[in-house]
DNA sequence: TTTCCTGCAAATAATTTGCAGAACT
DNA sequence: AGTTCTGCAAATTATTTGCAGGAAA
């Protein structure tokens, strides 16, 4: 137990370190990936802005660095970064999905008037989960998972 | 308590019953709508199917009575039977909206692996929706909302 | 120099909208 | 008759895919 990728051993692979940009190109490579510009600001961008970004957003950003990079390659990058598990996907009702860092695990309350997005710890899930897995054998994943309902604010409004 | 649409007061209006399809379209009459042919199949095909069918389904299942009818029609109705508090829908992850019949309330738990949906009691989200509310002052919509996780199935396999 | 990645264009899927004519009341 | 609805076509939005050239390893 303890440091997971701290000991250096013989000469064994450098552990990889997945809280920083590099550290998520490294686990790229070693997948058969490579380090490219695009994705190496994309990781960049999703790191500064812990928001949730649509794809479409996430290539302005990138865009704000490399003009040319395609929402396309966007998309295709996000989905890589998801298949390494350093990205997390939701969809929020309407309007388009929106990907953040997996590490950042929370659930989602929606606003289904407004649109507005209350980010809650997982554990307000538990019971849900726990009620779901014993009665329905399902395995709930309260960070890809968007409850709706009315925000605070337009609960007062309505 | 007991009947709620059957008596019959001295000159009042009749009692808008809205648990059939005539119900329901006098329902869309006193508000200044019509019965169009299309309207009055569609809620027939809600009333007959109790799954969650996509717009696109609700068409096919109108069609094969009234091939003419249109998707964008099937739109039109559904938008305005979820004005009348008749209709509700739910977004299940990927793929399209699903609708059916506000009175069949329930939660949803999604597979995202196989897509399958679950139906479940509201009661399930009792906890959750206290906390939301408590914390939050966030009202959850239990029957809008879709659960993200995986299905026992999928869960035995993976 | 080999394989992966990218930009671009075009395809797909889900939904929305404008309009002129058809259908309810 | 007067307003609401409908079918159709076209526009929108979100996402995916094929391909030929460009860039990491």
């Amino acid at each position: 137990m303890g440091s997971v990728s701290r000991s250096s051993v013989a000469q064994g692979s450098p552990p990889v370190e997945i809280g920083s940009v590099e550290g998520v190109l490294e686990l790229v490579r070693a997948q058969g990936g490579r380090a490219t510009t695009a994705r190496r600001i994309l990781v960049q961008v999703l790191f500064d802005r812990a928001e949730h970004l649509s794809a479409e957003e996430l290539a302005g950003a990138v865009q704000a660095k490399a003009p040319d990079v395609h929402v396309s390659t966007v998309y295709r990058n996000l989905e890589e970064l998801e298949r390494l598990g350093v990205v997390t996907h939701t969809h929020l009702g309407h309007g388009p999905a929106t990907y953040h860092l997996a590490d950042r695990l929370h659930g989602h309350l929606v606003c289904e008037v407004c649109g507005t997005t209350v980010e809650v710890p997982i554990s307000v899930f538990d019971s849900l989960r726990k009620q779901a897995l014993a009665r329905y054998g399902f395995d709930v994943d309260p960070g890809h998972s968007a409850v709706m309902g009315r925000c605070e604010n337009c609960r007062e409004q309505g």
